[in-house]
DNA sequence: GAAGCATGTGACCACATGGTCATATTACTG
DNA sequence: CAGTAATATGACCATGTGGTCACATGCTTC
């Protein structure tokens, strides 16, 4: 946690050096991120940096943690909107909202991308502790869910398929930047759906050729 | 590419920067991995290392490109030992190939997966020039064969499976590797297999429930 | 104004980095 | 043996790192 010099500043001063550093542990590792850069463009002193916290990891963690916030914010709300429609349209729409955020919140998103990327054990772990509640059990309990209402085949394995959901939602991200890289979501909207449409056909249906069995 | 000094280098001393090198970039990133480490572990002077190599990129392409070729030599050694079963028994095969290959060559196998984090697009690009054939044309195949032998359904995104396959086959590993750490594979061998199992059975039937519509 | 306290500051530290280069050592050739 | 070409070497360079600290500035209270 910073210390509390930092929250006494004023809140462009504070917004400065928060942005500044989530550029750089976006664009960098946590060892190769350089409080100097961050330093420099929030226009700060290195002197000051350390009067608002006790050391890399301290931001580190701060930072991460205020991405994981905006992005469980971000899900939450999308889903708790929804009117409970069954575990296939959550799955879509888990998907899309992972596009959607990557694009409307492409800073968060980099960070997530970085940290999942993450090396050192210390700051991955300091971050984890912090954050608490990872997504995958929000996977696990829509399929707890759905199991119950009796929705999907009862001999699933609940941790295979939300290894699975967990995987898929990233490819699909990740593809999706590759594929249209920092261009707009909405034009390329169709193509989108029709991509994740493929995807939950394959895991609805399986792979199989209908009838055969 | 080395110089021919590193070629006409007598086999102990070259293997012994081969080996300092891949354990050092199998435990970094390319920017965070060090040169003087390696001189320093394989007992090597700097000047001598820029006498072999052009720079430090020239090495991690190099190291890379021995890690690449290894891991599609094992592949495709498992691939034609089989008598061509079918898809699903390929992907399964798969699989556990990727697992047993973390197992076997723990520091290929850890070379690949920093390889496929890596962030420096410069190393990435010269790697991939280098590399030539990615292991997603590996996937695409298998399913057009699958499809053209009347296997899969028809109506199935080849692309979308593939990118699906590939996302299953590292998350595999990923889950191996956090749940049995360095444990040998043959002592969670069922456990494996049952877990493996569970992810082909929903990636052929489906998650919906059977005898529904 | 003075005293006291919270903040701001940048020169500085020890250490590490990738890369160079003049020089020393070795190997080969006549 | 001499001469030449190949290779080995580590001090050195510029640059960067996270972190410290003595000091300067500003604000608040008496």
């Amino acid at each position: 946690m910073p210390k509390k010099t930092f929250f006494n500043l004023p809140a462009e001063k504070r917004n400065s050096i928060i942005s500044a550093a989530m550029y750089e542990f976006s664009a960098n590792s946590y060892k190769t991120a350089s409080i100097n850069v961050i330093c420099r463009e929030s226009g700060i002193a290195k002197g000051s940096f350390y009067q608002y916290f006790a050391d890399k990891l301290d931001l580190y963690v701060y930072i991460m943690t205020l991405a994981i916030e905006e992005k469980i914010r971000f899900f939450s709300s999308a889903l708790s909107e929804s009117n409970n429609p069954g575990l296939t349209e959550q799955i879509r729409m888990l998907f899309l909202k992972g596009v959607e955020f990557s694009k409307k919140h492409p800073l968060f998103a980099a960070l997530g991308e970085q940290f999942s990327k993450e090396d050192v054990e210390s700051a991955k772990s300091a971050v984890i502790r912090e954050g608490g509640k990872l997504s995958g059990s929000l996977f696990l309990q829509m399929i707890q869910d759905a199991k119950d209402r009796g929705e999907i085949d009862g001999g699933i394995d609940p941790f295979a398929l939300s290894l699975l959901l967990q995987s898929l939602s990233s490819a699909v991200s990740m593809y999706m930047h590759d594929r249209f890289g920092n261009t707009g979501y909405e034009i390329n909207k169709e193509e989108v759906d029709n991509f994740v449409d493929s995807l939950l056909n394959i895991l609805v249906h399986g792979i199989r050729i209908k009838n055969s069995i």
